[in-house]
RNA sequence: GCGGCUAUAGUUUAGUGGUAAAACACGGGUUUGUGGCACCUGGGUCUUGGGUUCAAUUCCCAAUAGCCGCC
């Protein structure tokens, strides 16, 4: 089982980019994501599956989400502007063209299940469509019936998998509804009361600002708690976030900033005391001049492998050199410091210090 | 020593009789169900001194420096 909280680090290509998986236990990762669409586009599901699941052909021996594939095939089809949208939604599924070599693909929450399947990661997430933002209400209405009569497909086709392929992975069900209260609390009431191992909050950081993305969490959480069952939140994860979400009870959440903060040089730290220097969020970028002749660690109070060996200035070196080993030693850093700050909050929770523990940190309640 | 060519951003180079551009480098920033990508942004006494002109980085002369060739 899951710790509770915890931060779920981002591995697309089931890996967690430039770390081994001893690197990975070594700074106390319990479970990383990766992505269904990538996967099943390269190496593909049916390798995976014959090289005995995720686990085997990675060698992780912690736990694994996969993602439904859902996100991935809305986002990345923007990225292809020109000839239209290469992606084209039905009731039964999603039609959309590879990023790698344009083929031709359909995706419907059965297809997307019995893929994760073959992934055989622990939890699994139904099929859903990630509402753009903006999007107006009645399409967003549109978008939210479909993915809930997704989510019964998805549910079902899991089950028939399951027990089929004697399996027992969870599957979470995702709730949509863009920025529309009445559509969140729609949504959270239709996934709650289906037979899912877990709450999904999905549809946010997709470019909104900070507060409309708070306050899309905020229509759905107190629902998505009545039903005792974990709540991840898909793809959050600023420092304050960590604290603002963990603290209301999401109990897990991916994303993807920590490690591509770090492949860009920018490194998480507390800086001050209980000021809050929350401008900053926490980051700096290493490759700044004054980092040049700097000694001193990337956090002076942080314990992880590259800062206790490892000062500024010759990460500085690394970013400049575009080295490889900076990448990995700013990947692992970053990635201990949300696991370590993680860990106190999760203390804290317990104890009954949280709202000082955040307090402290952030400078506001 | 003689002849020729060149001199524009940190570097390599465009360009123009009306105070200038690109690439890379440098400085600063952006990144939330991952492209190690990408994007945004800042910076110039156009070698120096004269001359022509309403106006010169641009044309002319000289100086200085560099490159090439010849003796």
């Amino acid at each position: 089982m899951l710790s509770q909280p915890t931060f779920v680090p981002v591995g697309t290509q089931a890996t967690v980019k430039s770390l081994s998986p001893e690197e990975m236990a070594q700074i106390g990762i319990e479970i990383f994501f990766c992505n269904t669409y990538h996967l099943y586009l390269r190496p593909g599901d049916k390798a995976v599956k014959k090289f005995g699941g995720l686990h085997k052909f990675t060698r992780w021996n912690g736990q694994i989400i996969t993602d439904s594939g859902g996100f991935q095939v809305f986002s990345l089809a923007k990225d292809h502007n020109g000839a239209g949208n290469l992606v084209k939604i039905t009731e039964e599924g999603v039609e959309f063209r590879s990023h790698l070599d344009g083929s031709l693909h359909f995706f419907t929450p059965e297809k997307s299940l019995q893929i994760q399947h073959n992934l055989a990661a622990n939890y699994i997430i139904a099929f859903d469509e990630c509402t753009p933002y903006p999007a107006t209400k009645a399409y967003a209405q549109k978008a939210l019936d479909r993915t809930h009569r997704w989510a019964v497909r998805s549910l079902a086709e899991h089950k028939r998998l399951n027990k089929e392929l004697d399996q027992d992975l969870k599957l979470y069900g995702v709730i949509q509804g863009s920025y529309y209260k009445d559509l969140r609390e729609q949504s959270a009431e239709f996934i709650c009361s289906q037979d899912f191992d877990g709450i999904a909050i999905g549809g946010v950081s997709v470019g909104e600002p900070k507060d409309k993305m708070r306050q899309a969490v905020d229509y759905s959480l107190p629902i998505a708690l009545k039903a005792n069952k974990p709540i991840h939140l898909l793809g959050v994860g600023e420092i304050d976030d960590l604290f603002d979400f963990f603290g209301q009870g999401i109990t897990s959440m991916d994303c993807t900033l920590p490690t591509r903060m770090a492949r860009g040089g920018q490194f998480l730290h507390r800086t001050g005391n209980s000021t809050h220097d929350y401008k900053n969020k926490f980051k700096s970028q290493i490759m700044n001049a004054k980092y040049k002749m700097d000694q001193t660690a990337l956090d002076p109070n942080c314990h992880c492998p590259t800062c206790q060996k490892y000062d500024r200035a010759y990460i500085h070196h690394l970013f400049k050199t575009q080295e490889l080993l900076g990448y990995r030693l700013m990947t692992l850093h970053n990635l201990a410091f949300m696991i370590n700050t993680t860990q106190e909050i999760r203390d804290a929770l317990k104890a009954g210090t949280f709202d000082k523990l955040k307090y402290d940190w952030l400078g506001r309640h």
